[in-house]
DNA sequence: TGTTAGCACTCAATAATCAAGAGTGCTAAC
DNA sequence: GTTAGCACTCTTGATTATTGAGTGCTAACA
């Protein structure tokens, strides 16, 4: 269904003042406009056909109109234009991350920062599970009587570490000793791949210490298997406690606890996507909690993985805004992710 | 200033009721309750007295009273008893401590978890920067063409790394001597009591990669200065977004303000106290914008280091709840971090 | 045929008024 | 010293006007 300019410079007029101030907006307000020079009751005219095509509603009769959320999507779809940032914002955030680039958390911590703040709305990254199948390095590190630290570096470069007991008897250089088969016999693989041979090498190694073989393989296995969790940051919460529409405290209520659990995000945001920004608006979000907001969101790719990025806002959100500057960010960031990982 | 029986048994009765309700009470609703055998008018007398003394405010004339923060205050300093967990409670938290001891962060993470739920008030917590003065041992893995990870394991068990690149030329066996050359040199202390001396020793192993010995050095030092950091925790933001105190938005927008912001936080809780719990009651507190909350709070003490635990809840808070789970939460915890920090 | 001024009508939001109810303080009796 | 009784106060909630923004329709105009 094809819009008419008129009607498309109308219906944009309508969305920009209502996302402005979160109020139905009339005709007089619209026949104020500069860039439209036509009388109220003309645009009167115009509106009344745009809400029998279902873009604009009236939430009561003598009230302005809103736009629907199909006229979002219509605006969002046809007619809207990204406002990414400037490239001298884009370097100086650039510039700010590579600040901070031997620290992975803090960089993502940054960033989501800077995008609430950009954007007034809450932001959340979500990092995958880090790939790391396999072993480059074990250390034994003597602690003091009786307790020494594992150490293991996988092939991402992802340090993993645990406090084991052991026997008070052993020594620093058993320790480095056992440390260093174990290193040699699982260089380049994971605990899966280990055959009973190379069991053998390791148990004849440790005949001193055969619980600490036990031990080590089982706490090994264990950093292994339950290191890779998904990261997930939000931020700008607070944001949303400024939006209009949430000064019912049920409603508020309702989305910062459904934002608060992490589980939930996971849940909300669509996989599978690639670098473009994606828009979820209201109701088709799918779960009902969801749906009295927006999602505007983005895969995020760098060194073979896949994560996501998003926003989340009202329905009245400055979508060109929210997606524009998300899709900046995301690419900076995936250049300086890519950098950290080499 | 002394009350006698009647008047302090008046006055818990006040506290009690207005802590439940958050509404003024009555003296018709006192002398309803069972443990109190006076009429209505004899309690509008001594209510009365009350708020003479100061202890009672009304918020105007035909209201019941409430109590006012010097009567809140008498009535945690002289007659309240603290409300501490049953032991069942304390050892199922310490079971599901247990089973993440080898994680830190998730113990931490539980525990304000834990605090919040049982008491629905926002709970905190700060731990000190950890200390660790001394290198205990110094690893070089190869990861890549150039690159290398550099391990560094403290007397506290604290693993610092970070990538470095590396000539592509090293070997790993190199980088393996090099590491240890480091390792022997640097075990037992920090980099600013390396001696020239030292410092020579470095160099002769490092002839063929000067510009190595500068970057590790340099990293070393990074890493050793600025992992210090301090962590916090808070938990159960919403929950006071249930509390009818703060039904009033700008009110709640700028506790949750405050609150949001980390370093806030730091500066509202004394420092330097004991294992005693402490109360700060609304005006209490320093700043104006915590003034319209209060405060319960302790120090947290383990193998040597201090660290804060709290929690944040309107006026009408229940206090010998609040400091009695506090106490028990914070001794289990101290317990759990003792253990792991063996 | 498209545009516009004019006007009656609608309906939420605000203000004003009123009644109900909870609570107090005081007085007089027990 | 305690209590019943009563007049008085002040909030709260409901009800009713009032206001004003905005619409839809009609008729006139270009």
């Amino acid at each position: 269904m094809e819009l008419d300019e008129r009607k498309k410079k109308i219906l944009e007029s309508i969305i920009r003042d209502y996302v402005a101030t979160a109020e139905p907006v009339g005709s007089r307000a619209i026949a104020r406009k500069e860039e439209i020079h036509l009388s109220a009751a003309t645009i009167r005219n115009e509106m009344s056909d745009l809400e029998q095509m279902g873009y604009l509603e009236q939430p009561h009769t003598s009230a302005g109109r809103i736009p629907s959320q199909m006229g979002l999507r219509y605006f969002v779809d046809c007619m809207m234009t990204q406002e990414t940032l400037t490239e001298q914002e884009m370097t100086s955030l650039r510039n700010s991350l590579l600040q901070q680039i031997n620290n992975w958390n803090d960089v993502v911590q940054e960033v989501v920062q800077f995008l609430s703040r950009m954007t007034n709305y809450v932001s959340f990254i979500i990092l995958p599970a880090l790939r790391f199948e396999q072993i480059r390095n074990i250390q034994l590190v003597p602690l003091q009587e009786g307790l020494a630290l594992l150490v293991i570096v996988t092939d991402m470069g992802v340090v993993l570490h645990q406090k084991i007991p052991v026997a008070s008897s052993i020594t620093p250089e058993e320790l480095q000793a056992i440390a260093q088969t174990f290193s040699r016999v699982l260089r380049g693989r994971g605990l899966n791949s280990l055959h009973r041979s190379q069991l053998e090498i390791l148990k004849e190694q440790m005949l001193k210490e055969k619980r600490l073989l036990d031990s080590l393989l089982e706490t090994i296995d264990h950093l292994m298997n339950n290191s890779r969790e998904e990261k997930i940051m939000i931020n700008g919460l607070m944001n949303i406690i400024n939006e209009p529409e949430f000064k019912n405290l049920e409603q508020l209520r309702s989305i910062l606890s459904l934002l608060e659990e992490q589980e939930n995000l996971k849940r909300l945001v669509p996989d599978s996507m690639g670098s473009e920004v994606g828009i979820r608006i209201g109701k088709e979000n799918k779960e009902t909690d969801s749906q009295q907001f927006s999602l505007v969101f983005s895969g995020l790719r760098f060194s073979e993985q896949i994560g996501k990025i998003g926003l989340v806002g009202p329905i009245r959100m400055e979508y060109w805004k929210a997606a524009g500057t998300l899709d900046s960010v995301r690419a900076v960031l995936e250049d300086i992710l890519d950098e950290m990982n080499r």
